[in-house]
DNA sequence: GATCAGGTGTGCTCCAAATCACACTTTTCG
DNA sequence: CGAAAAGTGTGATTTGGAGCACACCTGATC
């Protein structure tokens, strides 16, 4: 009931669905408000079902044993999450939290497991999804298997999400040192160094929020080892 | 034609077919023999469509840039591989290579395509196949982020595919030092350097080709960080 | 514009683990 | 069987990067 037609209608995954089956969706639908940082999802908790997200940002995370996070992916309105839980039943294998303050609704898991089976095409998204989360987690894997932090660093700012323009590749919001340490598994310090160098070789540059790459070439000649990462600064 | 109907009848992802699309899959496979350590699907390669495993075991395995290996998962007869190509048309993520001599048959990427939409039990397969990964491959990330190369070593050891005997964890094919090492990113020197400490600890035992682990609490309590990692011998 | 917090830059110290070197053991296979 | 290859054990040496301490920005907030 809480959730009207109109917004469910937005949600690329019931797309297609007739009209009935998103009105008694509609009704059955939970409606919940998280504050900025709030837990919608924790890992290895109780199962809620499938959430979409209506207003704001979600972030997935997954935390160190000595409690540093990772962010693993966004969510943005329109999207959902923990679909993982709904096709295997397990527990969560991550945290959502809100990025910002956020809406979502939440739909049971028997209810979005009856609507895979019912419509195809449901399921059909459920594995292009799960076939791109296959391939980022690879890519992370591979990325903490590199011996060289700095090597590190220069395959995760390539596989950042940026934009290219004029010749340079951007990351707008520009990750603090802290976050990419984290990522890379390394101290804020030796990023911090790396950057150093980088940018007195024009690799790269800082302007105010946004980081630009350069010389995308040197920064792949890098992260692919055919370069030895530079050490000195003279 | 070169497959029988009797060995894809055996197949898990084509049981529940009818008979008559089975006999039709069954004209169009190709197959295929490989010998010990042959490529079967090489990263970034084309794409080959879904294969089954008939006889032999095969690995899925990634390399480092600097050219060492990481195995990431086995494939047993009548299991399939190659479907996150299948799924999302990109280009393969990883090797599969043959462990030992291995017999292999092929089903276009159009064909399996076409009954992942006709018969919804083969993509809830995928599924749940696609959601296994992902926890793996998570698992392995979470693995590799840890700072600590013993614990990132007990972390392995406790999700190493193993069985459960008489109280002890057993780890039949017992992988080498080097095999461990590369999985944990550290150097061999210190994988045998952990394992001497903790068989002196009786924590663990190797005999012949298998290792045991008499004490899996005490590999439990090192790998979640609960037990600092022991470091002298004396 | 003063204050404060979060983020960044840099030197110094120290230690865990990489690397090297080599002996020894076990397995493989011609 | 006997040789070669693969795997393991262990010391000695070196070093990369963690950790610490602290100065310095920069951008919010009152």
């Amino acid at each position: 009931m809480p959730v009207s037609l109109q917004l469910l209608s937005q949600i690329p995954l019931l797309k297609g669905l007739p009209q009935e089956e998103l009105l008694s969706l509609s009704q059955e639908m939970t409606l919940q408000e998280y504050p900025r940082r709030g837990v919608i999802l924790a890992k290895d908790s109780a199962v809620k079902g499938l959430g979409f997200l209506l207003v704001g940002r979600l972030q997935g995370v997954d935390f160190t044993v000595d409690g540093r996070s990772v962010g693993l992916y966004f969510v943005e309105p329109g999207d959902y999450f923990g679909e993982l839980s709904v096709i295997d039943g397990q527990l969560p294998a991550e945290f959502v939290i809100a990025a910002t303050q956020s809406v979502v609704a939440n739909v049971s898991l028997e209810r979005i497991q009856q609507l895979t089976v019912k419509y195809p095409q449901i399921a059909q998204q459920f594995l292009a999804r799960m076939a791109l989360r296959v391939r980022n987690v690879m890519a992370q894997r591979t990325l903490l298997g590199l011996p060289n932090p700095v090597q590190r660093l220069c395959v995760l700012l390539l596989q950042l999400p940026g934009r290219n323009q004029a010749g340079e590749y951007l990351l707008d919001p520009a990750p603090t040192h802290q976050e990419l340490a984290i990522m890379i598994n390394t101290s804020r310090e030796t990023v911090t160094r790396a950057f150093q160098i980088m940018t007195q070789q024009k690799i790269l540059i800082r302007e105010g929020s946004q980081l630009k790459v350069l010389q995308l070439s040197q920064l792949k000649d890098i992260a692919e080892g055919r370069k030895e990462s530079p050490k000195t600064n003279s």
